[in-house]
DNA sequence: GTCTATACTGAGATAGAC
DNA sequence: GTCTATCTCAGTATAGAC
């Protein structure tokens, strides 16, 4: 319905800089980049609604109209923050996983736990990215077609992180996709989390990832074995997995809205 | 930590009348179901957004500042529909369950069912139950303290449904709020699901449904003991569980924001 | 194509008169 | 409780400089 192409297009074409500014040295990009930074500056220190675009343009010493010029509206500074996040995400976990070798749990904690480290003192600025996660037309929604490619970049994360891991054709169809979505339900708790240093969605995170490797050590389990079937049948239905027979780009869901 | 205190409250002072309106048939009533009514024709003809207050107030034949005495926003005719929306889901629920006898698995679909039936036609209105979600601070999150009562009445049909099932005692502490989170997820899938009538959620409504029980049905094996202890110790630290040690009102983690 | 300056429109929200 | 007038601010428009 709105996530299953994920997987489809990955496999073709997985291309880790395809979210880098094209010219992050053109004059244009020099302009775009002082007006982001400095109304995230802002939006740190007073939050995102209470911040106006005219004193974001007044700060950057430009007019107001050259800041509408490089963004359409508020909102999309803060998606363009978000694809900053996705690109250090991504950058950060590739790193790490090109320095040692790690196993599949201590992978899976790098790649939650160093989002929410690029996160972390800016939790006030991801209200924002949820507000219209309930409006499939709105062109920032998290999870509407328009998004689609931003949710692709977040996706690639975790799949870095199941790498080559031995599991089960359908668990390593779903798995990615359910880990971001894993990591969605994170990053809601980490907003709300008023704990010291955020530590308790650390352990949350933790305690989560350290069950749901076990429970994956024991997907082939006689018990298990029908939930499995019987849960990927479902989610194959609600079009919420790809396509596992046609893994041509051009499946017909893709035109959906 | 945001949710924690939901089934201390409820065991204490269940009462199903509490969100009705005070007292329905006084002038005061009248003309705020006038504007809510009004309203809510627009919103479902031209989605929430589209409509002005100007408009509103217009329709209903008063002027804006009435509007606005009555509904401090826009947001909150939302807000007011959505009370309006979860005491119908009581009372149809209620209603269904004094009729005749049904299993568990009956009881959580029509739990489930009742509430998609009533959202039917508007799920336009539901995108902006989302909004704030993220925002911790803000009046209308669905997850803030603010919303605490709210909450506390959506999750009481599911309590409803539960009825008085044999199950674990960790298990019955944490279903209820479990349930609930689980309908969030279904509306979220409601309103992007362009299939016909919305036969894909109510697919995937009644197939998590059976997978559940079938699920809960095994709880005890001893195989998924242990997945079972280490999730609750992880749920009762993250505070998303009621305090099984203090069940008196005035825990010390209701004081927070 | 990049940017300034200024003015305008529309809509959410508020103040204060009655 | 209700109304009118007003405020603020996001966003648009326009005309032009370079």
């Amino acid at each position: 319905m709105f996530i299953f192409s994920l997987t489809i297009e990955v496999s073709s074409l997985y291309n880790l800089n395809m979210f880098k500014s094209p010219k992050p040295h053109s004059p244009r990009e020099a302009t775009r980049g002082l007006i982001l930074s400095t109304a995230l500056d802002s939006f740190r220190e007073r939050g995102v609604d209470a911040v106006t675009m005219r004193e974001i343009a007044k700060s950057a010493d430009i007019a107001l109209g050259a800041a509408y010029y490089y963004f359409p509206s508020k909102e999309a500074i803060v998606q363009a923050y978000y694809d900053q996040v996705q690109a250090d995400h991504l950058a950060r976990v590739s790193a790490q996983f090109a320095e040692a070798k790690h196993n599949f749990l201590e992978r899976l904690k790098i790649a939650f736990h160093s989002k929410l480290d690029i996160l972390q003192s800016d939790r006030k600025l991801l209200g924002a990215l949820f507000r219209y996660a309930g409006e499939p037309w709105h062109p920032l929604s998290i999870f509407a077609p328009a998004t689609h490619a931003n949710r692709e970049q977040s996706v690639a994360v975790f799949r870095l992180a199941i790498g080559d891991e031995r599991l089960p054709e359908d668990v390593l169809t779903i798995l990615p996709v359910a880990l971001w979505a894993l990591s969605m339900g994170f990053l809601l708790y980490y907003i709300y989390d008023d704990s010291p240093e955020q530590e308790r969605t650390r352990r949350l995170t933790d305690g989560s990832l350290e069950i749901l490797v076990r429970l994956l050590s024991l997907v082939k389990s006689p018990l298990l074995k029908p939930f499995r079937r019987s849960l990927f049948m479902l989610l194959s239905d609600a079009g919420l997995l790809p396509e596992p027979t046609s893994p041509a780009p051009q499946s017909p869901q893709e035109a959906r809205p």
